[in-house]
RNA sequence: UGGGGUGUAGCCAAGUCGGUAAGGCAACGGGUUUUGGUCCCGUCAUUCGAGGGUUCGAGUCCUUCCACCCCAGCCA
């Protein structure tokens, strides 16, 4: 079950260096450490409810609540936070104990959830009501609604608010024991129905609900609410700081109040920070779900999702997850944090570790008219040119090959270093060739280039220094791979998709072009047996990872991770431009 | 018209007891280069939401105002 290499109980350290600054919460527990509280140890929890899979919002909290306690010398515990049966499901949290692994995170023996504390939850909401602290209210949801009043009007009591201990605990006790139908009664707190704060106005603590539970089955038909189970669990598990998003900064007053009320001592805090954020696509479970639903991608696993599965999937690695993680820092400013961070992190990464081979993804046809027929080379190429010690693999070369389209033109625009008649370019590691004419189609679309080689420029230099602007990548015809290429490009075209001030659903928004599928790319035979989920840099194009599901050997499936930086693209850009 | 938060560059984000605006991404120049990749070097906030005030000195203190986010689930 453990992670790899990691400490126990820790996480991963990245190589990056230290933040300079601090964060606000690692300010605060560095005062708690100095003021020698918590024993000098923190304990943090990740506590997911499993109702959908992890995204990368959930992977800057756990690298939060893991990273801390690696810090300061505590542990970080895995809780599910599974208080309401109808959302939630085993798949979910299957998938997110997977995905917490993935990114390279060990909770060790410290899996809990909150399923597991009901009975002690359900003797903490009995010393609340002997203590005139929690009473039984029948009336119905709606009507509880139109007591508790609005933002700005105080709310009425409920006539059932002053029932009598022994009533409460009666009821109570029924409602446990199924006596009532969903929604016929419902525990609330005694707090005040006056409040600023609306969500102190007597909150529900426990709910009718007659439903069967992944782990518990049909042992209970009441279960707690979030704000009655969270700050419980989280003192049960001895958590001292419990970090949680920014929309619960409202729900630290009733944290603070059944903790208090019920006497906890020594108790977690709360501290709030910003969700993440993201250009171009949602990070909300609902809407991700809907996507998922209404089949607008193939799935939580689809490519071009932010879930840690999908990322996955795309070909990102747990480290550069973890660094961007790193990098966009905590704090409490609501914030977007631009895509392109994240696909410089992944690049980042791969470019150190990705070995490099060749892949024409829009293949065009070249015939080197002065090479033998019959002549095959084989050449040894390192797989990675700045790191020998990645080795190298068998690429052949012969009369045919195959370069990509975009690297011939007929009447090239200036500054374009690539094929075009009577032009010399290299072709990778292999030699000089020089564009002597061109095939077309019936539709005038050229459909072969015909090269003459230079011998004399075996691996790819000249002898007579003689130089050349341009270098393709390349496959010989012969010996190529026939492999599927999928494009992913950003799921939405819009920076922010979520937005509902211009009324339009973020669905409105998908960008059609966000998968491009090629069937017919030509790749080194050496990907013969790419294992599935194995990285790539196909030259000059881009990241690709073999896909996890699809990829098959002799046939593989290649997803693109991300393209290079594209310097070439931008110029032809700002002369279209102008 | 209630309460809780937040506002530092295009995007994130540091900024200790007030001492004269870190870093990263993006962008833009230039160098190296058998990936138009990588790498390297350089440019990019006279100003910190706005206005007043205190001070020799304010992003940091006081004050007024403005903008944005969250809260009226028997969701989390």
């Amino acid at each position: 079950m453990s992670a790899s290499n990691i400490p126990a109980g820790k996480g991963p350290t990245d190589n990056e260096a230290p933040a300079k600054g601090r964060d606000f919460i690692r300010t605060i527990i560095d005062r708690h450490m100095e003021e020698g509280k918590y024993d000098g140890k923190v304990m943090t929890r990740f506590p997911p409810e499993p109702n959908g899979y992890l995204h990368i919002g959930h992977a800057k909290s756990i690298c939060l609540n893991f990273g801390l306690a690696a810090e300061f010398g505590g542990a970080c515990n895995l809780r599910f936070d599974d208080t309401n049966p109808s959302k939630e499901e085993v798949e979910y949290v299957d998938s997110i104990m997977e995905d917490v692994k993935w990114l390279g995170f060990d909770w060790e023996d410290r899996l809990y959830y909150a399923s597991n504390y009901f009975e002690r939850l359900y003797e903490y909401a009995v010393q609340l009501i002997i203590d005139g602290k929690a009473y039984v209210d029948s009336l119905s949801a709606e009507e509880i609604r139109e007591h508790r009043g609005t933002l700005t009007e105080p709310g009425k009591n409920s006539p059932y608010r002053d029932r009598s201990v022994e009533e409460n605990l009666e009821l109570f006790a029924d409602m446990r024991a199924g006596k009532y139908r969903d929604g016929d009664h419902v525990l609330r707190a005694k707090i005040d129905m006056a409040s600023a704060n609306v969500i102190m106005r007597d909150p529900a603590l426990f709910r009718i609900k007659h439903a069967v539970h992944h782990r518990t089955g049909d042992a209970w038909c009441i279960y707690p609410m979030y704000d009655f189970a969270h700050c419980l669990s989280d003192a049960i598990e001895g958590v001292t700081h419990s970090i949680c998003t920014l929309e619960f900064e409202n729900n630290r007053e009733l944290y603070d109040w059944v903790l208090d009320t019920l006497g906890i001592s020594p108790r977690p805090h709360q501290y709030e920070f910003a969700r993440l954020n993201i250009t171009y696509t949602v990070l909300s479970k609902r809407k991700l779900i809907q996507l998922v639903e209404d089949k607008l991608v193939s799935g939580w696993d689809d490519p071009r999702m932010p879930t840690i599965s999908g990322l996955r999937r795309r070909g990102y690695t747990p480290a550069s997850i973890r660094n961007f993680c790193e990098k966009i820092g905590v704090a409490k400013a609501d914030s977007t944090v631009d895509h392109a961070l994240l696909e410089f992190c992944v690049r980042e990464d791969l470019n150190e570790s990705a070995p490099r081979v060749m892949g024409v993804l829009n293949p065009l046809k070249v015939v080197i008219e002065n090479y033998p027929e019959d002549r095959e080379e084989d050449f040894d190429f390192p797989y990675h040119p700045e790191k020998e010690e990645m080795g190298s693999r068998k690429v052949p070369f012969s009369k045919i090959l195959y370069i990509e389209q975009e690297d011939f033109r007929e009447d090239p625009p200036k500054k374009f270093f690539r094929l075009a008649p009577g032009r010399e370019v290299r072709l990778r590691y292999a030699y000089y060739v020089t564009c002597t004419d061109v095939v077309k189609d019936e539709n005038g679309t050229v459909v072969e280039v015909r090269c003459t080689y230079d011998p004399e420029t075996k691996g790819g230099w000249s002898k007579d220094g003689r130089k050349v602007k341009g270098t393709l990548h390349w496959v010989s015809a012969k010996h190529a791979l026939k492999a599927e290429v999928r494009l992913y490009e950003k799921l939405f075209q819009k920076e922010n998709p979520a937005s509902t001030k211009d009324g339009t659903d973020f669905k409105d928004h998908l960008y059609p072009e966000s998968l491009v599928t090629l069937t017919d790319a030509l790749v080194e035979p050496s990907l013969t047996n790419a294992e599935p989920g194995q990285r790539f840099q196909f030259e000059r194009m881009g990241y690709f990872c073999a896909d996890s599901k699809d990829s098959r050997p002799g046939s593989p499936v290649f997803n693109r991770t991300a393209t290079l930086r594209d310097s070439w693209a931008r110029i032809e850009k700002q002369m279209n431009n102008k």
